[in-house]
DNA sequence: CCACGACTCTGTACGACGTACAGAGTACAA
DNA sequence: TTGTACTCTGTACGTCGTACAGAGTCGTGG
């Protein structure tokens, strides 16, 4: 099963396509048999677009090798299974992310800051990455250079290596969970909008819930309205920033205490 | 297609259900035909068994007809299909949360500190939680129970009610986003240890990965070691209560100049 | 009292999925 | 020129959720 996890194949075969197999000690040579007609990154590149257009769900082997022209079969001359793939995708995802590199005096708020942001745009160029898991993925050219780059943007706060690996790790899961969320929200309404969902489970709702034994749950539940991606967004982002100052702050207490 | 989506089924039809038809306006009266053998509670207790046990990928439909002693399609005069058996595991769950009421001393940071420890506690013993989407899920009495009760965490901090939602909002997700990344991580690690990792992808990392180009990520990523998610939780629950300590302050200053 | 019909449970079957496998065709190497 | 490694194809298997038709079971209206 696919599980449409990022890692789900075998780490060395995945590890070989992502770098395209660059400075492996056998040289190819003379390849016998017909010329391939595509190329991994025409694979890559369709089901990419297939995803982006249509969502996770949508792709199949079967449809992408239909994009592609070709049987379904003929994909896996190209990529082991749908679990590679899947990595393949989302190191092309991320290696095509523009990463436009920080200034010196650039303040560290505005670098997390535009690393939160990037990463949200990213997501909404790519829907499909957030139906994902990309917990350490395979460290593809892309996945790495993104690593790399975001890094940077705590430079300067005081945070040891290590805190600060935890501290774009807990970012981006911020990022990554706000984008899900949204998504799932914009579906469910897409499949039933918020007033006919009202219309049809209200009577039942106000029929069933006691408005005393609930009165917090009614209040802010109306107060809050429909599920606000931007609300949460922007919380969450001043709650990292936030945090981070005040880890720099102790940061600093320690090191002048020295 | 079930999608693992908690909302996933028609919408009335699952309220019902998870109101177990309460205060319906027809009596179900005398019911023709054979007695039931089991029970929709017999049904989603098993479910959540087995999903419990074995994953949310083994709990197929079949599977969980074997477990109840029945033939697969028979599952189906208890629940309409997979999406709604989902939201009736979710808010059983939600719904045998231990939900002990907050003292009226108690300081908020103590209580929102225990909504997130609670919500961790339930993720781990339902591993299948964090798998699946649990935005806006159908307001099941287990789901409102546990939001009202979450609700009254934020009391005092001085939040108008959607910025309450919104936080609560936010809690949740970082513990989910948290949770899910934990067991992703544990499952790569349970199919390949880290060390057995390195040893086959090492050397081909080695060849690939100029040191020069990527001196942030090498460094950090050593220092970093092995995902840590007792690091991102510790680091993620801080910045929301010092982000939730700002927006106090922020509000208090406000409510003083005016 | 009895037959109708609503209801439960079952077996079979369909269409989707990922992909294993055997074969046909192709072009480089000996 | 022949062998062989390779590409591409068609068919097929096992999985999934679930539609559908039929058989059995019981409360109820005549």
């Amino acid at each position: 099963m696919t599980k449409n996890r990022s890692g789900g194949g075998d780490p060395v075969r995945t590890l070989e396509l992502l770098w395209r197999a660059a400075g492996t000690p056998e040289p190819p040579a003379g390849r016998r048999g017909p010329r391939q007609g595509l190329t991994v990154d025409a694979v890559v590149g369709a089901a990419v677009e297939l995803a982006d257009a249509e969502g996770l769900d949508a792709l199949t082997m079967r449809a992408l090798a239909q994009r592609l022209g070709v049987t379904p079969m003929t994909v896996y001359t190209y990529v082991p299974g749908k679990a590679e793939l899947l990595d393949l995708m989302l190191d092309d995802a991320y290696g095509r992310m523009e990463l436009t590199p920080f200034g010196p005096d650039e303040p560290w708020r505005d670098r997390v800051t535009r690393v939160a942001r990037d990463n949200r745009a990213l997501l909404v160029r790519h829907p499909w990455i957030p139906e994902m898991s990309v917990t350490r993925p395979p460290l593809g050219p892309g996945v790495i250079g993104k690593y790399e780059h975001e890094l940077a943007a705590f430079e300067g706060i005081g945070l040891p290596d290590a805190e600060r690996d935890t501290a774009l790790t807990h970012l981006l899961g911020f990022v990554h969970s706000t984008a899900r969320a949204a998504a799932d929200a914009a579906e469910l309404n897409s499949r039933q909008s918020d007033n006919d969902w009202w219309a049809e489970a209200g009577p039942l709702l106000a029929r069933v819930i006691d408005a005393e034994r609930y009165p917090l749950a009614g209040r802010v539940g109306e107060a809050a309205g429909a599920y606000n991606p931007d609300a949460v967004w922007a919380f969450g982002l001043q709650c990292v920033l936030e945090g981070l100052e005040r880890w720099a702050e102790r940061q600093a207490d320690g090191a002048g205490r020295r």
